[in-house]
DNA sequence: GGGGCGACTTGACATTGTCAAGACGATAGC
DNA sequence: GCTATCGTCTTGACAATGTCAAGTCGCCCC
């Protein structure tokens, strides 16, 4: 339960990076047992600070559940980029921008709850840091999109009404595969079968 | 905070029907205010009963919840036939099958997560009253689609793949909408366009 | 009319989030 | 070199919560 990481310097009082320490540990833990309800009490006891020591660095525990949620959807992005990135057909990128989505919620299911969490981060008023990488994300899967359409894909076909679609199918697999509701071996047939 | 409503009985001691009122209350708590956490004191402070009394029906707080969480299964799916009922063109069946999904998901947000949160009922172990409920639900989707199918829509389309796609975008539909993420109108164009 | 039992109460405990106030240690100005 | 200051962390308290354990109350049946 109490656990001592190498992260703590030689220093018994001032610790290295609190900070980092804190939402590294806080993801760690939520990781490692999804379902978990992540008491700051036992995230100062890991890191053999005192139970008042994270409260200097987040106002309360919503204020670091969502720095969590800011740093996460970042990796959400950079996996999404990646994948696009290893292809080069159309197709085959939307496609892949699909798998990495639902592959990214199906790891790290907690991050990804993180991300589309409305009662931390109200969707209408981002934090700062995340608005661009919310704007990435869209233009991102925009620009997949358009790319298909230029090779005449379904004519006629409305971007931004197709994009929003997409944005739902991936989601809703994303979320029915995280819940255990469908296998994730299931979900290339779909997303293929769908484009 | 503490308020009585007009479900208690004379008799001080025995309250008519407890269960009943803990599961109403419980539902109105969770549908007058998103984001509250359900306390169970202050349900048996609202009900006017001790602090003990709720945990005679529902042995922790987890299995009140899975209650909740079936009832609402019932509900959906109850919303889900009726919206199907009220069309005879298949293609307007699907379309009026994923509105009233989305629809309950927007109107009943708490609900449709008790639905779903896989933290209170795994979905490979659903609840005995839990489990035909699912199968209607499938059932439903699945006859919706082949009507649909049997009209020449997508010829040789894959009726189980077809089925999942269709559940998955409807499901992130509903997400995304109780999210706040896309605004409820764009959800019948989208669907419109998808089908 | 007494025993049994279902329905509810009282009391206690550990745990949690969070407020308030203090202690420690480096750093800068004199 | 001494002291004031400020960021960093600690100690102590409090109310609320979930939940265990042990009553108490009132009805019903033998």
């Amino acid at each position: 339960m109490s656990s001592r990481p190498a992260t703590k310097p030689a220093d018994a009082y001032h610790h290295g990076d609190l900070r980092r320490a804190l939402l590294d540990a806080a993801m760690g833990v939520l990781e490692e047992d999804p379902g978990a309800s992540l008491s700051m009490r036992d995230l100062a006891r890991r890191l053999g600070v005192s139970h008042q020591a994270p409260y200097h660095y987040f106002r309360d525990r919503d204020a670091l559940l969502k720095a969590l949620g800011d740093a996460a959807i970042g990796d959400l992005l950079a996996a999404q980029q990646q994948a696009v990135a290893a292809q080069t057909d159309p197709r085959e990128r939307l496609i892949a921008l699909g798998t990495a989505y639902v592959d990214f919620a199906a790891t790290r299911p907690r991050a990804f709850e993180l991300v589309f969490d409305a009662r931390l981060c109200p969707p209408d008023a981002p934090s700062p840091g995340r608005a661009p990488l919310i704007r990435a994300n869209e233009d991102l899967l925009g620009r997949c999109i358009a790319d298909l359409c230029a090779t005449g894909w379904r004519p006629g076909a409305d971007v931004e009404a197709t994009a929003l679609a997409m944005w739902g199918t991936a989601h809703g697999l994303a979320s029915l595969v995280m819940g255990g509701h469908i296998p994730r071996e299931a979900i290339d047939g779909v997303l293929r079968q769908v484009v």
